[in-house]
DNA sequence: CGTATTTGACCGGCGC
DNA sequence: GCGCCGGTCAAATACG
């Protein structure tokens, strides 16, 4: 269900730039975490004036009608909530308008009035004290009103920040229950699914947690990812600046009891997301503060292999490495693991999410299934073979890992669509690259949200929830904040574009998204596209 | 001089 | 038990 709740204010503003912007706090249609984005806008107002537009969308819980009863009645709390800030933020806002209005034009006769008081010229008549005194006195109510206007923009600005908090903590509140949920249609042993799930090997920090191998109410035990900072320094943080990042902390903290979600969290540390794409630069920008603190010749690679620790903040536990690609070595592959523990910027935020999230995705894709099936195995059952890959998930050890490959050349040679692809929205070859690049976070998030409905895992029943298959799209839009990324991103998309017919001839292009079985009995998933690329690779411990 | 990087040493997991 | 390997540490070095 669509449901907006969302307020736009207009502030007209001379000191500011004439750049106008709008700034969404919504939840990516399959990301629980609130995201946080500023753009120009497309029609500009007029110059100097300075939009603000707070909007949400909820349009994925339609499909989880039950645990979404919960959430909708907080979000009803929320919109009530919200709906006053609005009033009085729209009512802000129009006084701001006003008075802006008045500021531009009083702003003129301002300088009509200093410059005739400058130069005593006067030849309307009027006496020059009396003129004088009236600018005087707009001048004062300028000042008076421009000071008012402060005050305000403070308070909007608290405002802002108090309904961003809320929806943060919305979202903590949905995912809690998306995962209860889940825990509750996959009746399965926690021990069994940390195995399963990962290929039997558990961290060292793992086997150190006694709460890992408590099936149920287990005392309250911190991930090892999370240990470091939970009890003082996150609390030190203004909750408000906590992004969607620490969600799943918390949810582990408002859930003592939940011992999977534990688990989970004591294992999504080791789980990666990589990607790949070509880059001449040494490391790809991606919103973060990296620290170099090793380096390595791994064996198969001549290339080293550099390890950085994120240093945003003290005892940040992500880390990332950085290779180039033994065949390629224009291909620079950076692999992220970890949860950060500190608020991001949006860009960093997407991309921490995404680690995050395909985590618990990789997780939830490894859960066995109520009829004892692996999910991982039946992750993509309804697939095609021939394709190239965009995405690779494998829950193979030592650790499971997303990879996004964005190296991909098109091939003209195109298969022939199979029936249960998913289309990207590519119909016109002319398409802007910028905004193709856009879309491909939705086209992400869509494979992997098709992938996952495809895959026998019951989306009715969630056991991979869209928002989870969102993070990798937060990749990509981590990913663009670079402007070498972005080029080669777009030289990427602008080949899918224009290299892609498919074999009627259409200007189409497509994702599609095939299984094939290996040898060892695992399912190996792909695109049949070798434009447009989505493999999903489970080799099955 | 403070900070970041380099690089050899060290550690733990894993296979034989 | 031993060696290999990936990952990390920390002293030395480079840099601004």
């Amino acid at each position: 269900m669509a449901k907006p709740c969302g307020l736009t204010f207009l502030h007209h503003n001379n000191n500011l730039s004439p750049q106008s912007y709008i700034i969404n706090s919504f939840p990516t249609q399959q990301e629980s975490h609130w995201k946080a984005e500023a753009r120009p806008m497309d029609l500009s107002p007029p110059r100097g004036s300075f939009q603000f537009q707070l909007s949400t969308a909820h349009d994925h819980d339609q499909d989880r009608p039950d645990e979404m009863d919960f959430f909708a009645r907080k979000r009803d709390d929320h919109d009530r909530d919200q709906s006053k800030v609005t009033d009085n933020l729209a009512s802000e806002a129009d006084d701001h308008r006003d008075l802006s209005d008045f500021n531009v034009n009083t702003g003129l006769h301002l300088v009509t009035a200093n410059t005739c008081s400058d130069h005593s010229i006067v030849d309307d008549g009027l006496s020059p004290d009396s003129d004088d005194k009236k600018a005087k006195n707009e001048l004062g109510a300028l000042q008076a009103d421009l000071e008012r206007t402060n005050i305000e923009n403070h308070r909007l600005k608290d405002l802002l920040s108090q309904v961003t908090n809320n929806y943060n903590t919305l979202q903590m509140h949905l995912v809690t229950v998306m995962q209860q949920q889940s825990h509750k249609s996959a009746d399965y042993e926690p021990e069994e699914f940390i195995n399963l799930g990962l290929g039997g090997q558990r961290s060292a920090e793992a086997d150190a947690e006694p709460s890992l191998s408590l099936p149920e109410g287990g005392e309250h035990i911190r991930s090892p990812a999370n240990n470091m900072d939970h009890s003082s320094k996150e609390d030190d943080v203004d909750p408000g600046s906590q992004n969607a990042w620490m969600g799943s902390h918390k949810v582990s903290r408002l859930n003592p009891s939940n011992s999977v979600d534990q688990a989970t969290e004591a294992t999504i540390r080791k789980a990666r997301v990589s990607v790949r794409a070509r880059s001449e630069a040494p490391m790809i920008t991606d919103g973060c503060q990296w620290r170099k603190y090793g380096q390595k010749i791994a064996k198969g690679n001549p290339c080293p292999r550099a390890y950085y620790r994120c240093t945003m903040a003290t005892g940040c536990p992500v880390r990332k490495q950085v290779q180039r690609c033994a065949d390629d070595r224009s291909i620079l592959i950076t692999t992220y693991e970890g949860n950060h523990n500190h608020p991001l910027p949006p860009a960093a935020m997407a991309m921490a999410s995404s680690t995050s999230s395909a985590a618990r995705m990789l997780l939830s894709g490894s859960m066995p299934s109520a009829d004892g099936t692996i999910n991982s195995n039946v992750l993509a059952r309804s697939f095609l073979p021939c394709s190239n890959n965009m995405a690779t998930i494998s829950a193979s050890a030592p650790f499971p890992t997303v990879t996004l490959d964005l190296t991909q050349n098109p091939n003209p040679l195109d298969c022939q669509r199979p029936q249960n692809q998913f289309q990207l929205p590519f119909h016109n070859p002319q398409q802007n690259v910028a905004s193709s690049a856009a879309l491909l976070p939705q086209i992400f998030s869509h494979a992997l949200h098709n992938q996952s409905r495809f895959s026998g895992l019951q989306m009715s029943q969630d056991l991979v929830p869209p928002h989870q298959a969102g993070s990798l799209a937060d990749t990509v839009n981590a990913l663009t904040a670079d402007p070498n990324f972005t080029a080669a991103l777009a030289a990427a998309i602008s080949s899918v574009i224009g290299g892609g017919s498919n074999p009627t001839g259409s200007p189409t292009n497509n994702v599609n998204v095939t299984q094939t079985p290996t040898n060892n009995g695992s399912l190996t998933t792909s695109n049949n596209n070798s434009n447009g690329n989505i493999r999903v690779t489970n080799s099955g411990n």
